[in-house]
DNA sequence: GATTGAACTGAACGAGCGTTCAGATCACGA
DNA sequence: TCGTGATCTGAACGCTCGTTCAGTTCAATC
């Protein structure tokens, strides 16, 4: 029960969870085990439950954490302003967020049907409100006529797919730097939705 | 070691199959044990080894028998003629293969880790060929002035996340159907790399 | 009716699982 | 110097895991 004061788990508590983060992107959280986890960190299985109650709680909680954490720093980001400006600064945060994420992001996708009912619920609510976020940016274009999509809500889960697609191939020192590919993909995205290249002015493409 | 010849295991084979990979997409691959595909086929697990060596064997030619029929179907679906056809084409052939096996998919994409480094290597070449088929038809786009995109490997890694990510949320009877969503992702895509209307006349957007 | 061989059972193997807990350790305040 | 409480160990709990295999069943063949 004894939940810190001291000074090592002050360090050891952190430290567990980006050790389990590792390990479950690498190996998915069924077949990593709780001695496997603590032998990362240099202790014995049964020390690890001063950090937490269970290793459900351990996986739903770095969710939880990841998903607040995106909320939160798209809330700060968010430039507000025309439908495009805003749509632009929503690529480019989303790439860069994801990409300084790449583990937290994997297990996000990949560990929902580990979660006990409760706890995917939690995490969907999380991550449907990050997707009304878009999908608030893409209804105001169309209904602006900034944007020509067809559909908002297909064009909000396409977007996203495509932009989280960059973590699938992504390699640091690769072909691309980081700003290239928020360029590259932003394009993309600025073309899908009809949007033109500029508010400013009124070039077609 | 027994391979059929009998009139039981000519039918179970493909059984085993077929719940494994039920079971697989739905648990993840490490939480589900050779005792709970037994028992979805109404087997002991014992009589598994009749259909597979092991375990692992059982994933791995799951996804190998899956890209390969994904292979061999653009294979008949590629229609030929100018690039701006063979991407509506390889865009519906995309979204209709994939949604007539959501598990398959899932699993593919999920439990590449899960694979024994040759067979994980095995998969990535089948898939690396698919996604090759789709560059192809982007740098032709591209040198003839049919496209305009920025980079034909992104655009493609880009395309399939978009398309793919049709199966994450898809459900049967919902508010779209397959022709239509069919309709307004190839919309998405065709505009995303610049490719007009129609080759038969010059409408822009 | 006897023989065959594929299909399958049921028990067992060693190993590892998540979790608990009594007791050891040890830095720190009194 | 002692006492305290946070930190951690190491063994143990009941259970499940993938895999093996001797033996049973039974339809098809002669």
């Amino acid at each position: 029960m004894a939940r810190k004061t001291g000074s090592h788990a002050e360090v050891t508590g952190p430290r567990v969870r980006a050790a389990a983060e590792r390990l479950f992107a690498r190996h998915g959280f069924a077949a990593v085990s709780m001695r496997k986890i603590a032998a990362e960190v240099g202790l014995q299985a049964g020390a690890l439950y001063l950090y937490t109650p269970d290793k459900q709680t351990l996986l739903f909680e770095m969710m939880r954490a990841h998903l607040e954490e995106l909320l939160a720093a798209w809330g700060e980001a968010d430039p507000g302003g025309s439908p495009r400006a805003r749509l632009e600064a929503f690529c480019r945060f989303h790439i860069r967020f994801h990409l300084d994420r790449v583990d937290a992001v994997f297990i996000a996708y990949m560990e929902l049907r580990n979660l006990e009912p409760g706890n995917f619920a939690a995490v969907e609510v999380l991550r449907r409100r990050y997707e009304v976020a878009l999908e608030g940016i893409l209804a105001d274009g169309q209904a602006q006529g900034e944007f020509a999509v067809t559909d908002a809500r297909l064009a909000t889960m396409a977007v996203i797919a495509m932009l989280t697609g960059v973590n699938t191939w992504y390699r640091e020192g690769g072909r691309l730097s980081r700003d290239k590919i928020e360029e590259i993909y932003w394009d993309l995205v600025r073309k899908a939705v009809g949007a033109r290249k500029s508010t400013a002015n009124t070039d077609l493409v």
